[in-house]
DNA sequence: CCTATCCTCAAGGAACTGCTTGAACAGTCG
DNA sequence: CGACTGTTCAAGCAGTTCCTTGAGGATAGG
């Protein structure tokens, strides 16, 4: 029991793991596919890469376990294998807010200055919503609504809010959501809201947050 | 907003952090600082390289922030930066068991036969603690031990195991434990408490989960 | 059965990682 | 101060990772 070899061996196991997540494009499609399911095309869309390259990606997590396929028609969708897998990955991102100390800086650039953005917790959105006095908006795209929402938010993909204003109540408070603290969105979608006179705020974190708390979700069923 | 550089350079800071976990070598240390702060050349003994590799992925780590570090004369003292590092080690292990199928193997060879360890779940412990009838050993080095260890346990190292036994009574339970799920100390300390006729048990993980939990800890003040 | 679509695989080059050796650098303590 | 101890750094090689290109499946549908 217990010769360096196999001890090796074994942390050299877990580390596997680690460097799976470890490539920004791996870590984005371990982001998207947070959301739910996707096919292969979309993901390099999503992720602004080559099919050949996303693939090959896909196969590198799926070899260690962290993705899943099932077949559709032509189409492969691939999706976490569980929701630990999920939960890993925020821990991690976690981690890297408190202690990396480049993240400040990167999600500054990224994100853009968030200072007049006002967020609004879960447990309060859950009072609203029960009070029904809100309008939620999923500004990710269609097929991660598909996949599954807050119970009761309306999809509007950040590309067709500015077309789609007309059609939101003027009198009611908005609350945007997406894919969570990194995500920009729904802070493109409050920012465009406020500049047209709504009352907008977005939700702190975003859907994968929402469904590991348990909250009340909806999702299409295939019929 | 929102631009794809900006985007990738952010996930590729989160990747930053996988990657540094994502060494075989680099894993058993944050396993061993999850025990508590260790100086360079302890550590290079445990995972069983040179002071100078040792030393650089110590740094490695304390680049992303993962380790910190604290000088006492003429050493260097490195510790996880917080308990969140260790919940993120935790995380990880737990998916990799479960989602990456080589880890079995890879344990099974290392730890070995459990079938017939059996385990002790910590809320029993704390039950049988506060009754008093049962003798706690922590089998892990004495420096771990000295940074913290369960409180009433006592230390005896495995190595020390052996030569020690006459001082423990002899019709108590003995519980052993030592690093987590993945460290075989605690089932050599059983093995051998067994073939000598003492019933003994093994604490199911060890002792940063205990603390995790935030059960009863104890440790040495420098005086 | 043939074609179109979607996905995966293979080869290859540039860049990075991990380990070793030996030298250099603190601090500390006499 | 000067020697010593513990730690870090630098160079260098072997091995791995990442992305691109182009060819090679698999399935659905005509």
């Amino acid at each position: 029991m217990g010769d360096r070899g196999a001890k090796d061996a074994l942390f050299d196991g877990f580390a596997e793991v680690a460097k799976a997540m470890g490539n920004g494009r791996r870590a984005e499609l371990i982001d998207v596919l947070a959301q739910g399911e996707r096919h292969v095309e979309e993901l390099a869309d999503e992720i602004a890469q080559s099919v050949a390259n996303t693939s090959f990606h896909l196969r590198t997590l799926a070899a260690i376990g962290l993705v899943t396929t099932r077949r559709d028609g032509t189409r492969i969708y691939y999706r976490l294998t569980s929701g630990r897998v999920g939960e890993l990955w925020a821990a991690l991102r976690d981690v890297a807010a408190a202690h990396h100390s480049e993240i400040d800086d990167l999600a500054a650039a990224y994100l853009g200055d968030r200072s007049r953005l006002e967020e609004i917790g879960r447990a309060e959105l859950v009072d609203r919503l029960v009070a029904g006095d809100v309008i939620v908006l999923d500004v990710r795209p269609l097929p991660e609504y598909t996949a599954g929402h807050i119970a009761g938010a309306r999809s509007i993909p950040i590309e067709r809010l500015a077309e789609s204003l007309k059609a939101i109540p003027r009198d009611v408070e908005i609350v945007a959501y997406c894919r969570g603290p990194y995500c920009v969105m729904a802070d493109d979608a409050v920012r465009l809201l406020r500049r047209r006179g709504r009352a907008a705020r977005r939700l702190e974190d975003g859907f994968p947050e929402w469904q590991r708390a348990e909250l009340p979700v909806e999702m299409q069923v295939a019929s």
